[in-house]
DNA sequence: CGATTGCATCGACACCTATCAATATGACCT
DNA sequence: AGGTCATATTGATAGGTGTCGATGCAATCG
């Protein structure tokens, strides 16, 4: 975590190294997609606070493989939560992610 | 603003319509760049609260256009503005505008 | 056991995006 | 006017990403 401190004409200091920036980018790249928010967003208003994989092929309009595709990215950016139960895989908010990406950019930009 | 309000085998409802989601992941692939919020970290920190756009190359480390690009894109997406005195061009944030967008992330998912 | 169902993976394709070199534009200075 | 500097735009390219059909795999059911 070493910050380059470059400075330049009007002093400004640069803050996020790139690593750190890369970093934050790939958590936001991964909420940046309107299926992935409808997934999130069906999951957080589901009285159950989980839905079965199955359930949002229908409501979104798309593929099953594209489905299964966005749900793997929400899950490798720890967003998701998936539980298989029996033949189908229920998938729920991992408790706090998204506030801490929110804060996480927020703290970013001070 | 119409829901489709599909139902599925569970019982989970379609929240977020495919136009209120692509908005707002549009709004959040302009976050979800490296050098975008290395952009936004340097302003922010910076005790003017404004930074000339000569002064984001050396510290980010792109070449000139790649920055007017990014630059570009934020200053689209509401989250800079940029102000022209002279021959230099003054950036600063947006007020709220990071405020706005996390915390429309976070109604979308309650 | 065979058939069916839920989900993941693969392969292919179209599209978007980040990047840079070259160039254009516009403002300042002499 | 001519020169120099700051910024934007253009054109080209390489890599990433969303999407789907086809297929594979695993679990359930009859």
């Amino acid at each position: 975590m070493t910050n380059q401190s470059a400075a330049s004409c009007d002093g400004a200091i640069l803050q996020l190294n790139a690593a750190e920036a890369s970093l934050l980018a790939n958590r936001l790249g991964a909420l940046a997609d309107p299926v992935r928010l409808q997934i999130l967003s069906m999951i957080s208003t589901s009285p159950a606070g989980e839905v079965c994989a199955c359930a949002f092929v229908d409501p979104i309009g798309k593929s099953q493989p594209t489905v299964s595709h966005h749900l793997k990215v929400l899950a490798e950016a720890g967003l998701v939560d998936g539980d298989k139960r029996g033949s189908w895989i229920w998938y729920r908010l991992t408790p706090g992610a998204l506030n801490a990406a929110t804060t996480a950019l927020l703290d970013a930009t001070s």
